[in-house]
DNA sequence: AAGCAGTTCAACCGCTGCTTA
DNA sequence: GTAAGCAGCGGTTGAACTGCT
């Protein structure tokens, strides 16, 4: 470490933020002084101001310096911010399509929360958007299906549970159910010996409803956040989710069989079955990590790999009396394992 | 009309990872 | 190799709005 905080500032044409007293030493300086910047809802002439300087300069550039060019007393991160999701050409508020219903329900399953990735699967909208939609209106929705859902189904499950513990006393459920062939699938082509770098063509399809192929010499964010996530490439090269996604997303289970439900019989809600699965506990790195993934209409998977009810548990998993017993009957032993050292 | 509860969404906060010196 | 500075991200907050009683 040659230059000292003053002189790179300096450099960069800023002053140094200066250290209140009591401050600690250790952590970040906060990017602007909070105390003179202004909060809260952006008025129309700041709206205007930040408007005109980035239509004639361009967002290149150092944010945090921007505010103090035109005159603005806010946060660089405020203006970036209002930018990116207000201010910007060509960005669509409200009235989401089915369709965009189905590609935010479809990402969300596959990969969680990353609302940044599938904003950029979706041209107009910002993730600030997608993510309030989600909490707000998307998950209500699926909810509400899969509670519709569950009451079809806990008529049926009533009655093959008393079967099932009429035999063995357990209130474990049997085999899972048999998986129709896939409707729902990802696809990576890739070419031979091209490393990471070889997914150059990324493909999806949600029943025939939704298409994202890969424009060449430019790499999508979710084609190049699989290829950072080390996606193993099976044989084909494809990695294909199951019915049981796609399922999941027009409202419960392909055979209204499983019921997700926590130690007190109580249904598990959307989030704890997203964000508590094996893909958000391990990372995504135990979910594509695991290779091809076909949901075979038999339920099993070729090559070695692992089906849907391996990876993905929590959105299939057999009822079972405690968490300890749902690891157990569920996870793979390495996940079992990882989760334990937590 | 008033009061309350529920919903929506813009904006903020704090963290992470990358770049630069 | 290290630390500062920054952009970007996801979670959270709270004001404004809406609907119900």
């Amino acid at each position: 470490m040659s230059l000292s905080t003053a002189s790179r500032a300096e450099r960069r044409g800023k002053h140094p933020q200066p250290q209140k007293k009591g401050e600690l030493t250790m952590g970040r300086a906060p990017c602007c002084d909070k105390e003179t910047v202004k909060k809260g809802p952006w008025s129309p002439e700041e709206d205007a101001k930040l408007k005109s300087y980035i239509q004639q300069h361009g967002t290149v550039g150092n944010w945090i310096a921007l505010p103090q060019k035109i005159g603005l007393k806010r946060c660089g991160k405020s203006c970036r911010l209002r930018w990116l999701n207000y201010l910007r050409p060509n960005i669509k508020h409200g009235g989401f399509s089915e369709e965009e219903d189905n590609i935010i329900c479809s990402l969300y399953v596959a990969i969680g929360s990353r609302w940044s990735i599938i904003a950029a699967q979706l041209p107009g909208r910002t993730d600030n958007d997608i993510k309030n939609y989600w909490n707000t209106k998307l998950k209500k929705k699926l909810l509400g299906k899969q509670h519709k859902n569950q009451q079809q189904a806990h008529r049926v499950c009533h009655k093959n549970q008393e079967t099932k513990e009429s035999k063995d006393g357990s209130s474990f459920w049997a085999t899972p159910p048999n998986i129709p062939t896939n409707q729902f699938k990802y696809q990576v082509d890739h070419h031979v010996g091209d490393g990471h770098a070889s997914i150059r063509k990324f493909s999806m399809n949600v029943d025939g409803r939704f298409s994202c192929n890969y424009d060449a010499g430019r790499e999508t964010p979710l084609a190049s956040f699989l290829e950072q996530q080390h996606l193993h490439r099976s044989s084909t090269g494809s990695i294909e989710l199951s019915e049981q996604v796609n399922s999941f997303i027009n409202g419960c289970s392909p055979s209204g069989y499983h019921i997700l439900q926590g130690p007190n019989g109580i249904p598990v809600e959307l989030d704890e079955m997203f964000c508590g699965n094996s893909v958000k506990s391990v990372g995504l790195d135990g979910f594509i990590g695991v290779g091809n993934m076909v949901g075979e209409s038999n339920g099993t998977s070729t090559s070695g790999s692992m089906n849907w009810n391996e990876v993905s548990p929590l959105i299939y998993p057999p009822v079972v009396s405690s968490y300890q017993g749902m690891q157990q009957q569920c996870l793979p032993d390495e996940l079992v394992h990882l989760l334990g050292a937590q």
